[in-house]
DNA sequence: TGTTTAAAATGAATGTCATTCAGTTTTGAA
DNA sequence: TTCAAAACTGAATGACATTCATTTTAAACA
């Protein structure tokens, strides 16, 4: 009973939640186009039919909205990416995949551009979103014996940094997409599994991701 | 006769280089202690003891600035550097030596940290300043058959990247220093070297690096 | 030495935001 | 229907980055 009291679902909340679902959904379109800076909150309130000072009871500045946006882009891709691989047997191709993936989204899509500015903010971000994906797919790659690294906890967070320091950098190195390739399957090398095996893992044909799903959209006044 | 008219040496030449220099010096310590956004314009210009406007006469904008001063510290950095370096004799150790270099300075000093943030342009600057060197060491330990990899400059440059981008990543993902060691472990690794010399590559002691020449002060009005 | 002029420097004025807050409106319970 | 609390609003505020009309400087020349 209490429990139920704690989570009200009256008007108020729903009406809460369509706000701030608005905020980061405005927030991801104009940031996503413009860039984080050039965006201004008043574009962003505009789009998401409420006054300036609004966007203020749902985030605190507009660091933290932009942290919002870009946490609601990771977790999608996740999301996304594992729907792909919940089908593979191979636990190592599940990992390779899913590094592939996420560098290629950061360097292949404009939008993610946009959004991967504030190192000191993403790095952390990303981690939160995608590292348990990240760890849990390399533990189950060396739990099966494809991937043999020394020791545990540190080398996967590490691991993990890695793909996010490096899709960063790619993201605004400007380099081919070839680079990818060869990308992954140094990281794959990275994690001691055999060069030509790297090589091959990287090369399988991958399955195409399933369509974003459209952000949810107010229903009006 | 023209050669020499065209780089005068006068008294204008000499201020200008003054003010150039005191204005990346004053971005530096002004940027670094509080971050580049908290950095105000006017208070650099007054470290720089000039007008608020004559630092558009050097600097088209804050951004730009800010980019200056990154060169300025990582160029800095890759050549202190290089006075280790060229006393070593095994190329692989030259390399090993520089990626976890770079890595300590941008992980253990906070004001890396704070001149890190724009992933846009560090990403940019730092390939920029210490990518020749990383490219030239890796051509060296691979000439000198201490690595192995398929092919060329696509891949140095990828490699270069990694380095930044795990810079980037370990900086802002507050990671304990352990974490390091591990990391230029693993990115030996992907040079093809095998993995138990990897880590003795990373556990050779190290020589201190020569101390930061402080930067150029002024000499008065 | 005095004159001239182009390059540099200056700092007050401008315009653009992020953020705040005093005043309204909405909500849900009584 | 009434009321207090919760949300909303958008005009006002304050901080800056950047601009630009003036002033200052310095080097070439007489």
């Amino acid at each position: 009973m209490d429990l139920l009291r704690e989570k009200p679902k009256g008007r108020v909340a729903q009406r809460q939640l369509r706000n701030r679902e608005a905020l980061v959904d405005a927030g991801y379109r104009v940031m996503s186009e413009k860039g984080i800076d050039a965006a201004t909150m008043q574009e962003i309130a505009d789009f998401a039919d409420v006054g300036a000072g609004t966007v203020y009871n749902y985030f605190k500045s507009k660091d933290e909205l932009a942290i919002a946006v870009m946490e609601r882009v990771m977790h999608n891709l996740a999301l996304r990416i594992e729907a792909v691989t919940d089908t593979f047997s191979d636990p190592a191709q599940v990992y390779a995949f899913g590094v592939r993936t996420v560098m290629e989204a950061a360097t292949g899509d404009i939008r993610w551009k946009q959004l991967l500015n504030r190192a000191e903010v993403i790095a952390d971000a990303m981690f939160r979103c995608m590292g348990p994906f990240a760890i849990r797919d390399l533990e189950n790659a060396t739990k099966a014996g494809r991937f043999k690294v020394a020791d545990g906890p540190l080398t996967w967070k590490m691991a993990t940094y890695s793909i996010v320091g490096v899709s960063l950098a790619v993201t605004h190195g400007d380099l081919p997409p070839s680079v990818i390739q060869e990308t992954v399957v140094r990281l794959l090398c990275a994690t001691g599994i055999g060069e030509a095996e790297a090589i091959e893992l990287a090369a399988r044909p991958r399955p195409a991701l399933p369509k974003e799903r459209p952000p949810a959209r107010r229903t009006g006044a």
